[in-house]
RNA sequence: CGGGGCGUAGCGCAGCCCGGUAGCGCGACUGCUUUGGGAGCAGUAGGUCGUCGGUUCGAAUCCGGCCGCCCCGACCA
């Protein structure tokens, strides 16, 4: 029988996981908040890492690899990385397990390290200590660098992808001369998310700044993508950390500049994580199961031979054919000739998983050579020729591709409002969810106030240009104080 | 850490109130028939009933302790 999974207006939470395990992209792990990831959903991380890394080295970045374990006394050095991040880190005290009298396995009271190892949160502190060395001289900036990591952060309620204690990602840390370099760095890291969400996952995003609350702890500035849910909550999909000088003064980073002083470097840090993944779902997923952008997809194209008794070789003969065809054009195609699941079983089957095109064929297509052909996004069934296969194909990819992108920035549009008073904003964030886009006086007074009584953040202040009126002045209707523009609101994951 | 729910076959669950041979569905395995939207029939295998203790002739069931997981809140990518 086919996995149920709950419709989304019945209850989206529970669709979300039914669809994640019903597509096998991730499962529960024996310990609490951390989560196997299957061939689906890894193959599905492998190609956004892929995608993102030759971005990433487009731009000049080359990538490495910093220790797991990072000493506890690195992670006090710089004050705000402490609050931030001390509530949620699991921590490395002793090396060694022992058999005690009873039989019972247990830590070894002798094995206490003498400093104890905290599990990454994060990589600035091990990074700066090392950049420290690395740098002496202008010369050797900017240090351009990207990790592919998993860290750790021991959160208390967990989802699949969107939250667990452990999780892959990766994270840029970049050194500059100058302020404004830096700055650069952390905005074209931006662009790079904003481009690969859009123009790979289909999914649009808002670009802004961060206010001081949601800021990354130890950063000067925070910039990150903004996406929509189709529950109407805001998702962060990235961010990209302007850092100043605060952790090169934590950890005595200095360069000797071309007049011959001696200045504090200038630091970024950007990271996207398996949580895209869940972002992914959010904005295409509907209630059939996982509907995958092309670009991503481990699988665009699977092939069901309809397989009868007598004469089923010209069927499969042909299916192998249209695979090899694909599979010349460059297409990630995959002939699911198992003889064991009716042509039925996988239809469901590659639906629930979000391949984006299906293709069927059949005694009676080989006879006309033709395919049927279903778009996953669509659903409905066209029978194509068999000529020129590998080009309508390509030619369909390219359609679903641009055609989620589409209806997700529909959706968006339809789900962001404008509110000028208080109590319409309350209606909207309790009625309509989405973006409200209102003006702010910006102060952390309105802002708390706003988050306590609506449970609405401010997702970003949005660059200019994105939204109609955003930029233009007026007064905040809470305190009545002057606002320099709208800011994105919303509640969010 | 508070509130709620749940631990019984790989998965989902019933059985517990009222103690007495551990069951159902799905899945798996074998065979035959099927195959254009999650096939049908027949057969087979699979269990320390979360854990420790108590009550009892006898505990999945009653009592107590402990452990774990899920959901909702406070906190966060």
């Amino acid at each position: 029988m086919a996995d149920k999974i709950t419709p989304r207006s019945e209850d989206y939470a529970q669709w979300y996981v039914d669809v994640v395990r019903a597509a096998k992209l991730a499962e529960y792990s024996p310990v609490r908040g951390s989560m196997i990831i299957p061939p689906n959903g890894f193959e599905l991380w492998e190609n956004m890492r892929n995608g993102l890394d030759f971005m990433f080295k487009a731009t000049g970045h080359r990538n490495a690899y910093f220790p797991l374990f990072i000493p506890q006394s690195f992670l006090a050095r710089e004050a705000a990385h402490v609050d931030g991040f001390a509530k949620e880190c699991a921590v490395v005290t002793h090396h060694r397990l022992k058999v005690d009298e009873e039989g019972q396995l247990i830590v070894d009271p002798e094995a206490k390290l003498e400093e104890p190892l905290v599990v990454r949160p994060t990589s600035e502190t091990i990074i700066w200590d090392t950049y420290s060395k690395w740098i002496q001289s202008w010369r050797d900036l900017p240090i351009l660098i990207n990790q592919w990591a998993n860290v750790v952060r021991w959160e208390m309620r967990t989802r699949l992808f969107l939250r667990t204690s452990e999780f892959l990602w990766q994270e840029g840390h970049t050194a500059h001369a100058t302020e404004q370099e830096a700055v650069d760095e952390t905005l074209q890291m931006l662009d790079v998310y904003a481009t690969f969400a859009e123009e790979w996952m289909a999914m649009p995003v808002i670009k802004g700044v961060k206010t001081e609350a949601e800021r990354f702890a130890g950063a000067v500035d925070t910039y990150c993508i903004e996406a929509l849910m189709q529950d109407g909550k805001a998702l962060q999909g990235g961010t990209s950390h302007f850092l100043g000088q605060n952790f090169a003064k934590a950890f005595d980073c200095t360069f000797q500049n071309q007049e011959g002083e001696l200045e504090h470097v200038w630091a970024t840090s950007w990271g996207v994580s398996t949580r895209l993944i869940g972002a992914l779902i959010m904005t295409h997923g509907d209630d059939k199961g996982v509907v995958l952008p092309p670009r991503l997809a481990p699988i665009q194209v699977v092939i069901v031979p309809i397989l009868r008794k007598d004469g089923s070789e010209p069927v499969l003969e042909a299916a192998r054919a249209v695979r090899q065809e694909l599979t010349d054009a460059g297409i990630r195609v995959f002939l699911d000739d198992r003889d064991q699941y009716r042509p039925g079983w996988k239809f469901t089957e590659y639906e629930v998983q979000g391949i984006p095109v299906r293709l069927a064929i059949g005694p009676r297509d080989v006879e006309n050579g033709v395919v049927e052909l279903v778009r996953r996004d669509l659903g409905d069934k066209q029978s194509v020729p068999m000529e020129s296969l590998a080009e309508t194909i390509r030619e369909t990819l390219d359609s679903v591709q641009q055609g989620l992108f589409d209806s997700a920035k529909a959706f968006r549009e339809t789900h962001t409002h404008t509110a000028d008073d208080y109590e319409s904003f309350k209606r909207l964030i309790e009625e309509e969810g989405g973006f409200v886009l209102m003006h702010w006086d910006g102060t952390a007074e309105t802002e708390t106030r706003i988050k306590e009584e609506t449970k609405a953040t401010i997702r970003c202040i949005p660059f200019p240009g994105q939204f109609e009126g955003t930029d233009e002045s007026g007064v905040d209707p809470i305190s009545g104080q002057p606002s320099k523009g709208r800011v994105v609101f919303a509640r969010a994951y």
